[in-house]
RNA sequence: GGCGCGGUAGCCAAGUGGUAAGGCCGAGGACUGCAAAUCCUUUAUCGGCGGUUCGAUUCCGCCCCGCGCCUCCA
């Protein structure tokens, strides 16, 4: 048994094994923390989620970081402008950030290191890096990273770097404005970024005066803390490729000289109706506008994970209600075959991370997600298994595991202990259509009906009653 | 211009060198006084043109269309 995943580096499928022999080892880069997460962010996030929760099926023990971003121009400035200061700010946001993460159901990782936590080690990386003839400080009390001196620069792009060097102009023709500081050339990145006026009290002391880290090192400098100079997967989303992991490969490797990391994991783009979403575009949904629409966190998680991790994911409204239809009829089909065994909702609950690979009729919805990741195929798989009418107790395993995997929470049988209380007067004109019908009196029973349903109401009748239902 | 991804039923979306999973919606049927729910059945030849092959949606070439990245965006 192993887990297969395409190697943004190698460009490659290939298996994922934990290098030291114990504990797989991923990094994920995590939020910048300054307002709330859009969903695009969160797909990227369970995405990383559905893969630890199927190494940890797989049997292996993860280690997961995620890294909170609690320091740049976006922070410092909304900060400021909010009159709080840096470290409570985004404290604020890092837990809203935290709580959405528990509202999807996703594992916490085992460390959330914070940048502004980590400006020692990042500094003594920058050492590093200057002692090498790799870095250099700038008249302005900027460090930067000399591209030129790291032959393999543009590797995980696939970008060739003479061309970045003296690229003065983006493909939209617009003047390149990495250009804002004093460095030899556009392609040379910040490591240390000199204070500035408008950093406010934003600024720590280093050998190369008062400043503040730039954007990539914190990520080298806090994953080598955690996981090891060389570790088994860093992920993220795609236009992190570059520059940002680009840049982390050449900061951590041009110091260590062994490799960063093993594998690299990397999640197409969330669109939002056809167009492309992010921060500096004001067409994002967060979490809370969804779940003010109407649909609850499990809908919504179902929705983000619902397409292959690296195919674009168009996220409609109209997609959320064929969404909530299917996890409908997930639920059902479930239920049915916990009532087929003879079995409560008890029968799903537990960590099936502990139980033997026993899969059932479900053995096909694990393999596709073994076979990186393929969850479109999984659910595939997984409604193909429950249109089959499993009725052995071994298939009850692999459907917990699979539930599991996607980290769907199901409210089964818990409908009944949820519903509204049914007001008296609903009862009563209930109670009378029930009795009109049972004399065939249609015609008072439908006018029953109709009062019942004035009052926001539906009776849905059974073969032997009837159930109440808010509408 | 450079690098990369995609075009499969009304919509979403897997997949394979030998005639295409699954979900949503729709349709037909069963059930029901009706309605809802539920159950059953049912809906494609895979962007276009060539090529390779006994055979291609799947491999190769060209073309058309859409999208992403190319310096601080997951």
């Amino acid at each position: 048994m192993a887990v297969e995943l395409y190697d943004t580096l190698t460009r490659t499928v290939r298996t994922l094994s934990a290098e030291d022999g114990t504990a797989f080892r991923m990094y994920c880069c995590g939020p910048t923390v300054y307002k709330p997460s859009h969903i695009g962010h969160f797909r990227t996030f369970l995405v990383q989620d559905v893969l630890r929760r199927v190494l940890e099926l797989d049997g292996q023990e993860v280690y997961h970081v995620r890294n909170i971003t609690d320091v740049d121009d976006k922070t410092i400035r909304d900060s400021i402008a909010a009159g709080e200061d840096l470290r409570s700010f985004t404290s604020r946001w890092t837990e809203a950030f935290q709580e959405e993460c528990a509202a999807l159901n996703m594992l916490v990782p085992h460390q959330e290191p914070r940048a502004t936590d980590h400006i020692d080690e990042q500094i003594r990386l920058i050492e590093r890096l200057v002692e090498k003839g790799l870095a250099y400080a700038a008249n302005d009390g900027s460090v930067y990273f000399k591209v030129a001196a790291f032959a393999e620069y543009g590797k995980l792009a696939n970008l060739d770097p003479d061309q970045l060097r003296t690229q003065a102009q983006t493909s939209g023709g617009e003047r390149n404005l990495a250009d804002e500081y004093d460095r030899d050339t556009v392609a040379d990145f910040a490591l240390w970024k000199a204070r500035k006026p408008e950093d406010g009290d934003n600024y720590w002391p280093s050998p190369w005066g008062e400043g503040r880290p730039g954007w990539h090192i914190e990520c080298s400098a806090m994953s080598m803390k955690y996981l090891g100079e060389t570790f088994d997967l860093h992920g993220g989303g795609v236009d992190l490729c570059f520059p940002h992991h680009e840049n982390e490969i050449a900061q951590s490797e041009g110091a260590t000289e062994k490799p960063f990391c093993r594998h690299w994991f990397h999640s197409a783009h969330l669109m939002v109706e056809g167009r492309k979403m992010s921060k500096s575009l004001d067409n994002f949904h967060t979490v809370q506008d969804v779940l003010d629409r109407g649909y609850n966190a499990t809908e919504l998680r179902y929705q983000l994970i619902s397409a292959h991790y690296r195919q674009q994911l168009n996220f409609t409204w109209h997609g959320m209600e064929a969404t909530r239809s299917g996890l409908t009829k997930l639920h059902r089909q479930t239920q049915s075959l916990l009532d087929t065994l003879k079995l409560g909702p008890e029968g799903l609950s537990g960590d099936p991370r502990d139980e033997p690979g026993v899969w059932g009729v479900f053995e096909p919805a694990w393999e596709a997600l073994r076979h990186d990741l393929n969850l479109p195929a999984c659910l595939g798989e997984l409604f193909r298994a429950l249109n089959s009418n499993p009725e052995r107790r071994d298939d009850v395993h692999g459907l917990r595991k699979i539930l599991f995997a996607l980290g769907f929470e199901l409210d089964l049988d818990g409908d009944r202990s949820h519903a509204p209380e049914i007001p008296e007067t609903v009862r009563t004109l209930a109670e009378a259509r029930w009795a009109a019908k049972q004399e065939k009196d249609f015609a008072r029973a439908d006018a029953l009906r109709d009062e019942i349903h004035a009052s926001g109401w539906s009776v849905l009748d059974r073969k032997d009653g009837y159930d109440l239902v808010k509408t």
